[in-house]
DNA sequence: CGGCATCCCATAGGATACTG
DNA sequence: CAGTATCCTATGGGATGCCG
């Protein structure tokens, strides 16, 4: 309880800071969920994905490949066809993926009331304004 | 498995939009971790934030609190000393966030490859510079 | 100790237009 | 269809210094 905490808990090299949910990637996790089904055309993916640019779409799918998350498999010669498909490593990402979701679903309401209240109280008080 | 997504899927306001591990805090996840063990002063939470501005932290805590994962308790009187602890809403979400950690730790062997492999296969491709 | 003020920069990511 | 190429802005967040 009042044990100090570790000071290596976050290791200047922590795991976490290789997920892809980290910081600077609004999509990653969306992506990952949107494959959950199987594999999954550009375009296709950017339904669910309402308002994502194209731009976008491709750099976050480009860093999902990069650090192995996602495979790419092109195909041009009948018809212009790109898949996007998890990697067994992506698919790991799924359940704790889905946790994080059900928790926000579960926790819905408390979350408006609680970003509502909170805001009335502490406003006027935007300690930081812009750097 | 060839079913179309759902084009609702990430509706536009979606719960997840409102997780502090959402884009844009580098932090939020692993203060509400620190705070596991029960209440932290704001110098106790830099010890394990390695690197962590005074400037970031508050930055991190206030929005925590007004999104309502944490509380404020400030002392003046004998020693300034302020305390920062848990809401029942914010310690609901340690058990996904052990999870995602579980899940890092579990594949960091992984993690590392594939970025590895994935950086190097795909190297000289940085198809987007800056902008 | 627990901040706040200020300056500064890197970059995520959106808008728009164009291409094989 | 599946991107690329540019341009632009918002902001996260680090550095430094001061304060009650």
């Amino acid at each position: 309880m009042a044990a100090p905490l570790d000071p290596d808990m976050f290791d200047p090299v922590c795991p976490t800071d290789l997920m892809p949910i980290r910081t600077g990637d609004k999509w990653a996790g969306m992506i990952i969920r949107c494959l959950e089904g199987g594999p999954r055309r550009f375009s296709e993916l950017r339904v669910p994905l309402r308002g994502i640019t194209a731009k976008v779409l491709t750099q976050s799918l480009r860093a999902l490949e990069r650090d192995g998350y996602v495979t790419r498999t092109a195909q041009t010669h009948p018809v212009r066809r790109t898949e996007y498909a998890l990697t067994p490593l992506g698919a790991s990402l799924l359940g704790p993926l889905a946790a994080l979701c059900a928790w926000a679903e579960e926790h819905w309401d408390e979350l408006l009331d609680a970003r509502e209240a909170g805001t009335a109280a502490l406003a006027g008080g935007k300690p930081f304004s812009a750097g």
